[in-house]
DNA sequence: GTCTATACGTCGATAGAC
DNA sequence: GTCTATCGACGTATAGAC
């Protein structure tokens, strides 16, 4: 009895032991958004990713208990780097925790939209693969509840620069929300096309930033 | 030989045989939309639909592989349906088979767009399970295929509005099909909300035509 | 992690069509 | 008389609860 305690208390995980798994769980996830961009989700088998990785297969379902949940991560993995990239580009607050310089001046809603909408759009192209698995390759009843969190995330970002172009007069009244919220299914919708076919049409973004300004009812230049 | 040969003409499918056999897919199919309108996916049991057809489980096997043909069957129906509701409110050429009276001055593309949009989210808000269904709601692979089918049709119908109304100089020069996909995105995503929560939130229809109408680059009243 | 419950899909028997 | 469509109960897998 007391041997079998202490036995549970020396494999109980340290914290080294913890960060070890931490480190290999994140190195298995990177490996499968390799995989994810390079061929596609039908490319992403378990073996493929545990290749990749450079471990057993047993590995990976040593920390993901199967595809859909190692799928999961790694959709929560790229929605993270996504919104972050498009949070930096179309917020005018702040950078990560850099202040904005005090002599630039604020950003306008018409500026930070187009910034965020191109940064958005530019990013899936440039990674048709991956952004199409994102935004809508019939793929898993899992992933498809992630997507739904995936799109609230970059509608919020939209939605406080909306919000304060409305508060601060260079929008018509509306509400942001609904607003913000319609974008990020407009967007989305339209990139499926080009990226399904693979077409990287250099007309999209120019067409996508043009009808976002007129929908948020930005005046005419 | 003779007499198997006979017996084999003898039970081929005559058309009466047939005709039934079509008439009872038609009969599930129908059972499995009431199923689904009532109690949404999660209440889409092969056997609730079986009992509200009238029928043993068996047969519903009979005539489909498993739940998801039966499924992708629905959604096609519904699909049908819904389309030409909308094609119907949105259309000016003709309803059905019948000329537009000629003294009916045509619609313009902001009656057009607006009546499509108002009919679309307005049955969807009428029967939310359905439309979450068709929307959003996670369900299986096989339907998202589908929706992406389902989606198109409709951009279709806002392409040939927009399209005119652009060639008429109704609406600012723009990618018809662009704008017309976009705006079934928009429409979509923002009547998942109300819809996965079961609000007839009363403003979002107004709000989802003023979006479209701004999206389009109609003139400001 | 285990357990239970629900639901998918199958199978043999029966009844009815041709 | 023969064959096939229908029925309904059962096996099994899976998902959700504790």
């Amino acid at each position: 009895m007391n041997q079998w305690f202490t036995s549970c208390v020396a494999y109980r995980r340290t914290p080294a032991v913890q960060a070890r798994l931490d480190a290999q769980a994140g190195s298995i996830v990177r490996a499968a958004m390799s995989v994810l961009s390079r061929d596609g989700y039908a490319g992403l088998s378990m073996a493929a990713v545990a290749a990749e990785a450079g471990v057993a297969t047993g590995t990976v379902y040593k920390t993901f208990s199967g595809k859909a949940e190692l799928v999961t991560a790694v959709f929560r993995e790229v929605v993270t780097r996504e919104v972050a990239a498009v949070a930096a580009a179309g917020d005018s607050a702040r950078l990560g925790d850099v202040p904005v310089p005090a002599d630039t001046a604020p950003k306008t809603a018409r500026e930070r939209v187009t910034a965020a909408v191109e940064t958005f759009a530019g990013r899936a192209l440039k990674n048709p693969k991956l952004a199409y698995v994102l935004l809508a390759e019939p793929v898993d009843t899992a992933v498809d509840t992630e997507r739904l969190r995936f799109r609230r995330a970059f509608a919020e970002i939209y939605e406080t620069a909306i919000a304060d172009g409305v508060a601060g007069g260079q929008l018509p009244p509306q509400d942001p929300r609904t607003t913000a919220t319609a974008l990020v299914g407009a967007i989305g919708e339209v990139l499926v096309g080009p990226l399904a076919e693979q077409l990287e049409s250099e007309s999209v973004v120019p067409e996508l930033v043009a009808f976002a300004l007129r929908a948020l009812g930005v005046p005419q230049e």
